[in-house]
DNA sequence: GCTTGACTCTGGAGTTACTACAGGGTTTCC
DNA sequence: GGAAACCCTGTAGTAACTCCAGAGTCAAGC
């Protein structure tokens, strides 16, 4: 098949499987004389893999060593659940630190009543002056990320997304 | 001061006060003859302003809104509570999401008992023929970010940061 | 006066995982 | 045989920095 037949069936962007390819995730891809590459259901099957583990929000890199083991079936597994506990533990991390921004930022926004002139307004005050409870920046330590970012996913720009 | 000062007392990295200057964050500073920056209190307390706010993960964009406010204090603040709800309810799906998936990690972990081979390792087969509870792709919609990713924060290499 | 070292400057590249072109070539269908 | 749909490569952009090279500035010590 055609690399927008595979596309369609993994649910995955053209673009991204061709980067997907340079990335060494996926093989090279034999090419027709057109040059087209040319994919079969061993291809398929690895790149559905690998977007489950993306869908598990895991990274490239984690995914890499995952796929090393599943081309080396003979070796102990140990390593793939070293991974995903180190992955449990990150995204465990993560849920945390959300949860007391989460309790931050209502704080901050209870300083604040409807209305108000931006000169009194008690959330821009205590964001001028530091409350007590507004951690320093430099919360986070692991390879998790910020509350938001530019690549979310493969999400395309409009949809209904963004603030 | 001169920038390293600056950088200490706010606890901002050197690169990053010259960052917030390219991107408009905030103001030129004026130059000593020798063409170093020179700040004074309103720098400070302007950075320690926006630091505040990233470190409630706010986004660039956010925090211009909040800067606009705080320079133009005739304004109404309703914005302001605006923009901190609609951050609030991001956090908070975010959340959602990553209990989400930690779930669907933990569902997947269990999948494995230690030390066997790759060959039969559960977790491998579950991430290859692909469990029902695994979601696509595609999960998130806003402007959060992923699990992971390069940029965290801006916490350097080491030296035990802030958490 | 000269050297050493700490500090600062600019500009550019790297980070993640894509996404979005531009400017072409190839296939397919009518 | 011509248009539409598909595919190709290569490059640049995203967020919020971080890191580096190569050079200039400044204060202190000898």
């Amino acid at each position: 098949m055609k690399i927008g037949q595979l596309a369609q069936q993994t649910g995955t962007p053209v673009d991204t499987i061709r980067y997907y390819e340079r990335e060494g995730l996926l093989p090279r891809a034999a090419r027709t004389e057109g040059n087209y590459r040319i994919y079969d259901a061993v291809h398929l099957e690895r790149l559905a893999f690998i977007r489950r583990c993306r869908s598990l929000d895991m990274t490239q890199d984690e995914i890499r060593v995952l796929l090393r083991f599943r081309d080396t079936p003979s070796e102990s597994c140990e390593d793939v659940n070293a991974l995903l506990d180190a992955h449990i533990g990150h995204v465990a991390e993560r849920i945390r630190e959300l949860q007391q921004l989460e309790t931050q930022l209502q704080v901050l926004r209870a300083c604040c009543e409807e209305g108000r002139q931006a000169a009194e307004c008690g959330i821009l005050n205590e964001l001028s002056h530091g409350g007590a409870e507004l951690t320093t920046p430099a919360a986070s330590e692991s390879h998790l990320a910020a509350t938001h970012a530019g690549g979310r996913q493969h999400v395309p720009p409009r949809q209904g997304g963004g603030a």
